[in-house]
DNA sequence: CTGAATATTTGACAAGGTGAACCTTTCATG
DNA sequence: CATGAAAGGTTCACCTTGTCAAATATTCAG
């Protein structure tokens, strides 16, 4: 599976994958920190705000948010219903098949949502290091990553 | 602040940093995702794992750990109160100053944090697609990201 | 010795998450 | 058409994370 055979790729790991899944840890560490933040700095928690960012491309039944979302339907019950109650969502029945209930962002509740995402000081910061053609580099990089590997949850 | 005047870098953020913001928000998901997994495997919760994993580098006070994993010091508590129940750290008073406690990983404590991490199929998975000349490429560039945002937990 | 500051714990409480049981609606099939 | 199995949601009981405020123990400056 290894395209170069220069290093014993048999190996667990090499270094440098290794170092690069040390630097996504605390990438991944920083950008949950940020967004968990922006979240709450407009009293939503992480959780609602991943619902809220699924809607904006448009309404959905409550299973397929679980399912995007990895988790048990449950779950997005009570979360829904939180949202709901703050009239950032609504639930509707579908006339198509009356189980399935789409949930849609409200006005508020799409406006909450992308100001969430403008306001994601995580773009400027640390990004602010790389130029435009480290920016495109990483670019392309990640876009291969997550090419490869069923990407999902368009989060932010 | 700008490198390049060859964009309009006035606006909120030009193109390539939105989809670079993007698609980290898919790998930050897709890694989450892995290392709940792989905690789970482990019968570990993600946060017990995270505490394991910074007691590899040695022991550490309570206060310490909640600051690195920015959190309140009474939540650290009751994670630590249930890794120790389970046998996999110890909770001793610091002789220097007995107010402290140390938290330190038993043996089964250090071994299963090795473990899990060494069980990220992260770095093999989505990892594979690049060659070696890309994957130091991407190093790179994560470093100087991190750098640049006073970078903090080592988590896995 | 007194009082302020520090490290941790405790208790009450909200939210996220799971799993099992339950209702409603759909759908296949006899 | 009737019936039963399957699918979408909800409810309930339960655990873990996380917060905040109050309590305890220890240190340290005067």
């Amino acid at each position: 599976m290894e395209t170069k055979p220069t290093q014993e790729a048999t190996a667990p790991t090499d270094a440098i994958t290794r170092e690069v899944v040390d630097l996504m840890a605390g990438l991944v560490a920083l950008f949950h920190r940020e967004y968990e933040e922006a979240a709450a700095a407009r009293s939503l928690t992480g959780a609602q705000a991943k619902v809220l960012a699924l809607l904006r491309r448009g309404p959905m039944p409550m299973r397929h948010i679980a399912q995007t979302l990895s988790c048990e339907p449950s779950n997005i019950t009570g979360i829904v219903d939180r949202l709901e109650g703050r009239g950032f969502v609504t639930r509707e029945a579908d006339p198509q098949d009356r189980r399935v209930k789409l949930v849609a962002a409200t006005d508020s509740g799409g406006a909450a949502s992308e100001e969430l995402r403008e306001s994601l000081n995580f773009a400027r910061e640390p990004l602010a290091a790389l130029d435009d053609r480290e920016r495109t580099q990483l670019r392309d990089l990640l876009r291969r990553i997550l090419e490869h590997a069923g990407e999902d949850d368009p989060r932010a």
